[in-house]
DNA sequence: CTACCTTGGATAGTACAACTATCCAATCGG
DNA sequence: CCGATTGGATAGTTGTACTATCCAAGGTAG
């Protein structure tokens, strides 16, 4: 397809595919000429993910770039791409191997689970726990354990929907998977709030006008 | 206290907390002349909060203005508190009580639960829901039902949390703990996912280097 | 008591991200 | 063959969150 078919398949401006291929999120289409290139269903689909990454999960450019780069050619080991791509995941924090995450650290030996500093995910832990400190509301170890329990199983029916066979599509879907499924946990979560503050509070207090 | 010493307090530079009164997000000093106001502890909290939603959360400072205006004075009901402080949180959208949802409402009723196209999160999860079939990785109903059983176990913890007495400290708590603990469990999330890769890949797969 | 420091208040400037708009020249297509 | 489309380049806009400077008045230490 040409540039004004993509335009309209996509939705996107033409001036903000011209900047996506500017700033090498887009490939360029194949050139016919020296004012016109044919474009793919690849390209499409490109533009729907840039769109769903920074609209749905808030991610900026450069991130989206980084992830886009991971889908297209990952690192040696999908352990390694997986971790890669939480890095610049929001909220982002680069993670620092020497550094100590005491909270993250006691958080994770409570629950059983490894701790390593190399992770941006520790980090992450330690910044959200910190936080709750900050404003009063630390995390009490029932809750903890009650939070592990729960997450571990969902992140087992995560792990279950990955393709086993094809590690091209298994990074792609770790990768999108971690980012697209987040944005949606938490709309649930808060759904499940107010599901839960309506029955019990009850409906007088769950009343919305 | 005197300013210098809740810039020092708080290690929020001076330029940015005269930005911050003007902003609204702070509230002046008590005055004790031309030149001179004294702040109390409560500065120093409210901006260790400001700093928390703003860097751990990343909410823009005029959903932080929002959260903190229902903090100081709630709605008339705790429900609709909440379901205006869900409303900034990101990623954000605006409820269209009008509007259809087909995919959250297909999900909602799917896991029976009440759908109400005027709730932020329907919006949310209706977005959520769609960015993931556009990147070619719809949920599945059993995926859906998981999620859905561990999500509602996860809100009754929090809802276990809840102070069931003074309602201002309950509405403080409803708001702080739905944006606070949101990206602890996607951190949580991730670290999961990463401990099951690494069980499950082998440590092989799993080796970081 | 006086010279310097702190403060409050106002205003202007900076930095970055993500577009958005225009211009030009080549060329494609009816 | 002539208007519309395209690629390529460049400049401008919008929004957010600060950051820096200036001024005047009032506090404060020696």
């Amino acid at each position: 397809m040409k540039m004004s078919e993509l335009l309209q398949r996509s939705g996107v401006p033409l001036a903000t595919v011209k900047y996506y291929l500017r700033a090498g999120l887009l490939a360029p289409g194949e050139s016919t000429g020296a004012t016109t290139a044919i474009y793919g269903e690849q390209h499409v689909r490109r533009l729907a993910l840039i769109r769903a990454l920074t609209e749905v999960v808030g991610l900026p450019l450069a991130s989206v770039r980084t992830i886009l780069g991971l889908i297209d050619e990952p690192a040696p080991d999908r352990f390694r791409t997986l971790g890669r791509a939480i890095e610049v995941l929001p909220p982002a924090v680069e993670a620092d191997p020497g550094a100590d995450y005491p909270r993250a650290r006691a958080a994770l030996a409570e629950i059983g689970q490894l701790y390593d500093p190399g992770y941006a995910a520790v980090a992450q832990l330690e910044r959200g726990l910190a936080a709750a400190e900050a404003v009063g509301m630390p995390m009490g170890t029932e809750r903890l354990h009650g939070y592990a329990r729960h997450v571990m199983a969902i992140a087992e029916i995560d792990l279950a929907q990955l393709p086993g066979d094809d590690t091209s599509r298994a990074v792609e879907y770790s990768v999108l998977g971690t980012a697209v499924y987040e944005p949606i946990l938490a709309a649930m979560r808060r759904l499940a709030h107010q599901d839960l503050a309506h029955r019990i509070l009850g409906p007088a207090a769950g009343d919305r006008d």
